[in-house]
DNA sequence: GTCCGTGCAAAGCGTTTGCAGCTTA
DNA sequence: TAAGCTGCAAACGCTTTGCACGGAC
């Protein structure tokens, strides 16, 4: 796993520097993917600037891919190393979802080769409340 | 049409402003979603602040949603002037395609109750070539 | 030893806030 | 007329850029 990173920096003729795998360390350990905020927050020791431009090149290596939950961007390791899905995010406490369907993937081969396109990446989000906010809300806005 | 826009603001308690409409009638006279910068850019004579503030009461009352086309946010009107759909859009040369899919909202309320979780939005985007693109391009790159 | 990468400082932008004057209902 | 809205100025915070030093290969 980390045999293949240290590949996709040697093929792409990068370094993997301490703060490079200290940077993907951090969002490998997270369960939840992590604004730039967050990483920059926790990792004090690490200039803001580095961190930056380590996500900013981890994307376009593809080590990571933007998860936007709805108002911010946050980032979670991509195909490689955690395997392709889509979240239900809650407005209310934030908390993540994965789904993983396969349905939804084959969808999208359907609905691209209807239209004559070429797909390369897909993006996917629900917003709403989870079971536990649900309990709590008196009355409920619905429209998806 | 405007009738209803001029509910939405009478029921709300806001006013249906000489700037406010301007700024509906701009969108709605785009066939593509555009971002706030297009807006404060092709509206010279009203204050960048106002429109910030008038997309943000739209966001606020439904009037107009936002589309995320990969790395930044575009606006488009909702549901009663606008009725919902995705995109797919073509990452060479921007282009949008709207797609009406009840398949795909119908598996919205398959996931989401699968879940135990109370849909409120959601948003789904698939980046690639559209056909024209896809004829100059020599390598395909895809990850869908 | 040579580049690439890092850290620091500072600039750059998009977005938000405060406030006085104007507009709308 | 009274409340809400607009425009201007300025603040704010996230992100990017420039540059010299340090570390990886």
């Amino acid at each position: 796993m980390d045999k293949e990173l240290s590949n996709i920096f040697n093929d792409t003729g990068h370094r993997l520097t301490q703060p490079r795998m200290a940077v993907f360390n951090f969002i490998k350990s997270s369960d939840l993917p992590l604004s730039i905020a967050d990483i920059v927050r926790l990792n004090p020791a690490m200039d803001k600037v580095s961190i930056y431009r380590t996500i900013s090149l981890f994307k376009k290596l593809h080590i990571v891919v933007a998860v936007n939950n709805g108002w911010k961007q946050l980032y979670e390791l991509a195909s490689p190393f955690n395997p392709h899905h889509h979240h239900l995010v809650c407005t209310k406490c934030g908390k993540l979802t994965e789904i993983h369907s396969k349905k939804l993937e084959s969808m999208v081969e359907e609905l691209t080769s209807e239209n004559d396109f070429h797909p390369v990446s897909h993006h996917f989000e629900i917003n709403g409340l989870c079971s536990n906010c649900l309990t709590l809300v008196p009355d409920l806005p619905s429209q998806p």
